[in-house]
RNA sequence: GGCCUCAUCGUCUAAUGGUUAGGACGCCACGCUUUCAAUGUGGCAAUCCGGGUUCGAUUCCCGGUGGGGCUACCA
């Protein structure tokens, strides 16, 4: 059975990154068939954050991922939450003392620090000296004994390591290079490396798709999978997200713009995060650009994916937002746009329903969070009207009022309440009458939106509705009368 | 510093031992037009550098350069 996995920390929010591994290992488990499980590696105390897991979940769903074991749904491989685990990792960590390839480590936090500054000093590369690998079989059980602190460290072998991974092909690295990487720590909670390899394990990972951090890591994994006589699984590390700079995308040098949840605050869809995601460092071999999650599933496969990194751009994201804004229908974008629409409904005039509206403003938005400035003038009570944007450069106040009484005229004798309609009928009329369009629909706009730029005009009409629009047209020439 | 890794338009990328090096975003121009958008048409724009192999290299090899990652009792 293949199986796959996202383990996220929950030291925060979902990361861009993190939310472009999970996609590509929940695309790949859905194409080979197999399954996605989820898995949370609280195992560092001190970056812990209270209510992280629920928001990393939570950013998951919004996308649209499912998995079949994890934290929430339970599964026979559980528990899924390392810290929940701890008596597992620790047995095998103690199995690698007794064969000999971890030995325990009474360092002092103060010593190993002194001694790499002193190894820097010397533009040596920092590593442990394995002082106490050196340590008395005697000398070991005393100081245990007496409970001194101590982690556990992985002895790490002489010789040359030999792993394959599925994008990048052949690696092989010089052990020597090495350091002895700690795998139990002193609080008694296993390392990154020691967890993961537990978990995999047992929780029979066959194929591990991880970002390109983790590469020279790989080597110590590959050497604790030798260590406890078990098979490694298929790795294969996926490309950096970068920042404008070239940089892997970070919180410390990009803030907000790295989490997931920051970009459904502004109004992205889910679909076009995905869209876009999988862009990122994966390309069909068609020149497709539009891909619902089963397409992606379909056409997905690791040998497509980039070597080298992506640089995030939310011009493009942008781009795709509106795409995706544009396919929905009415009624959905309606019902997306409302929480946008919330606060100037509270503070606006009675409106029953918000789809006109909607309507007239489909084409133009390319995030939800801009039908709030967009929308305004639909709520207003009352606009604030500026007379001289309302005398347009080409004719003169009387001339305007004029042109607002006519188009007021053709409002009120309008019949059928009907776009298409209401604008061939009052542009046949305003033509036979020898209005210029420019001098008649300057003034309309102004008098129903109050803004210089805004949707048609006979859009604007029709979604503001015949009453509304009389009233504003009244309200206007009121104030250029005065 | 050491180890690892990567390299096609500004960005995401396609393709190939022989192509006018393709698409998309962005940008520019034009069209539509009552404004701003949307939209349509067109345009600008790339194989990091130097050697080799070869009839021929952007593609294969080597070297450089540049970028990135790792170098924690963080993941």
């Amino acid at each position: 059975m293949i199986r796959l996995r996202f383990a996220p920390s929950p030291t925060g929010e979902l990361h861009i990154g993190s939310a472009r591994t999970a996609l590509y290992n929940f695309l790949l488990a859905q194409k080979l068939g197999g399954e996605f499980i989820l898995r949370i590696e609280d195992t560092d105390q001190e970056r812990f954050v209270e209510g992280s897991q629920d928001r990393i979940l939570a950013g998951l769903k919004w996308l649209g991922l499912k998995w079949q074991e994890g934290p929430d749904v339970g599964g026979k491989y559980g528990p899924y939450v390392q810290s929940e685990r701890l008596t597992l990792y620790k047995k095998y960590a103690d199995d690698l003392i007794t064969s000999g390839a971890a030995y325990y480590c009474f360092c002092t936090e103060s010593r190993l620090s002194e001694l790499r500054a002193e190894q820097e000093a010397k533009k040596l590369a920092p590593r442990y000296d394995r002082a106490c690998l050196k340590l008395s079989a005697e000398d070991v059980d005393l100081r245990l004994k007496k409970s001194e602190p101590f982690v556990i460290r992985l002895k790490i072998p002489e010789g040359t390591t030999v792993f394959r991974d599925i994008i990048r092909g052949e690696m092989s690295i010089d052990n020597s290079t090495i350091d002895d990487q700690v795998l139990l720590k002193s609080d008694g909670y296993p390392t990154y490396h020691l967890a993961c390899i537990v978990d995999d394990h047992l929780m029979e990972i066959t194929h591990v798709v991880r970002g390109e951090e983790w590469l020279p890591s790989t080597v110590k994994h590959i050497i604790l999978y030798q260590a406890l006589g078990w098979t490694a699984p298929e790795f294969a590390h996926l490309p950096n997200i970068l920042n404008k700079s070239k940089a892997k995308l970070s919180k410390r040098k990009d803030g907000e713009a790295v989490w997931l949840q920051t970009y459904q605050k502004q109004g992205y869809l889910p679909e076009a995060m995905v869209n876009f995601l999988a862009f990122m460092g994966w390309h069909p071999s068609d020149e497709q650009e539009f891909f619902d999650i089963p397409e992606l599933v379909e056409s997905f496969s690791l040998e497509r994916v980039q070597k080298a990194g992506a640089i995030f751009d939310t011009e493009k994201l942008k781009w795709f937002n509106a795409q995706y804004i544009k396919k929905l229908s009415v009624a959905d974008l309606d019902q997306r746009l409302q929480a946008w629409y919330a606060p100037l409904m509270a503070m606006g005039r009675p409106v029953a329903n918000t789809l006109s509206l909607t309507k007239v403003l489909q084409s133009r938005l390319e995030i939800l969070s801009e039908a709030t400035a967009n929308g305004a003038w639909f709520f207003s009570s009352e606009l604030n009207l500026d007379k001289n944007l309302l005398v347009s450069a080409s004719i003169d106040t009387a001339e305007t009022i004029k042109a607002l009484e006519y188009f007021k005229q053709k409002i009120v004798e309008m019949g059928e309440w009907e776009a298409g309609k209401i604008k061939t009928d009052i542009l046949a009329a305003a033509e036979a009458d020898g209005w210029p369009r420019k001098n008649l629909l300057w003034p309309v706009r102004v008098a129903l939106t109050g803004e210089k730029f805004s949707p048609d005009v006979f859009e604007v009409t029709w979604g503001l509705g015949k009453e509304v629009t009389i009233e504003r047209l009244y309200q206007a020439i009121k104030v250029l009368q005065q």
